[in-house]
DNA sequence: ATGGATAGCGAAAATGATTTTCAATAGTCC
DNA sequence: GGACTATTGAAAATCATTTTCGCTATCCAT
């Protein structure tokens, strides 16, 4: 393996996104060829999680503890270090992104290709989540990166608020 | 005290940034003003750790165990319960805004007023921290709260990428 | 100013998400 | 099939942050 030191240490390798390879989750069974491709096995456990990931609607903002959950409900039970491992390689291969939500909890979604990316209206009090894509996001987000000279990986725009019924709940 | 239960659970208040008073921050006893007028009491801790965010370059970007650090140096010792306590008021008041620069750990700096608020560009890599200012940032922000119905409370924009240095470590 | 009520302090213990350790297991490649 | 070693699960360890609790200091009314 290439580096596995500090390998696990979030997204700190140059593993960019790769426009070549957009629709790779979709597919069955590409999920081997992209782990080996790396150097990583292939393993029921990561197919289930990212399995998880694609039933769409089911899947999208998931934490650890909700991956678990909903694996068990699938009658799987795979062990939370595990989870956390296949959250590591998946975002590390581009299969899925990591979000900060806000709270002390890290949350993943199938990731998009860069220019489809979305972004996210958190309500603070509930918890709800809304997306929303604007352009104009990425565009800052790519010119701010490459005036610096910094190779652009991904830019998350997060607005903090008060959604309409928490609004009326709180006066 | 307004909500004595889960006050401490982060900004789950409504509130607001106030455009009417901006500049609280320089002014030098005007946070005994600002902690009393919502029932909070003006304490020696409290306004060292303010400082430390005042004295400008210095400050910019602190996590809780380098304000204890800082602290130190200066001579004063402030438990760790004290500095945390005094961040989530100070976010609170709108006098410090908490940021999520990823990694485990959450970073403070001096609020700014709503429209002067600025992004980060982070290197993944080694962890350096730009900023920029853009105003369709916040316009996208606000716009697309309102159009949702969400009050705003802010937003962050953070761009992840690969500084140059790190870029001719990485090859 | 004085005094009562109680918010805030520090030290230590608790929490909770994530990470690591380690022996057993199972992919990959020859 | 067999060697090599990445991956797994269970349990222990980390680490930032939060809570508890007895004591102190601030605030407000007298
Ligand atoms: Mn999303
Ligand atoms: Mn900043
Ligand atoms: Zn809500
Ligand atoms: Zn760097």
């Amino acid at each position: 393996m290439a580096n596995p030191t500090n390998f696990f240490n979030r997204s700190e390798t140059t593993m960019e996104y790769d426009p070549a390879s957009p629709e790779l989750n979709q597919e069955p069974e590409l999920l081997k060829t992209v782990l080996n491709k790396e150097g990583f096995r292939f393993t029921s456990q990561r197919q289930k999680i990212l399995d998880l990931f694609q039933s769409a609607a089911l899947g999208h903002h998931l934490n650890a503890e909700e991956i678990h959950q909903q694996l068990l409900e699938r009658g799987e039970k795979i062990s939370f270090s595990t989870i956390y491992r296949a959250l590591h390689v998946m975002v590390r291969l581009g299969l899925l992104q990591e979000l900060e939500l806000a709270e002390g909890r890290k949350y993943y979604e199938l990731n998009t290709p860069f220019m489809d990316q979305h972004h996210h209206l958190v309500c603070v009090h509930c918890g709800n989540v809304e997306e929303f894509e604007d352009a104009t996001m990425t565009q800052v987000g790519s010119s701010e990166s490459t005036s610096r000279g910094f190779s652009l990986l991904n830019c998350q725009f997060t607005v903090y608020g008060i959604c309409p019924s928490c609004q009326s709940l709180l006066g």
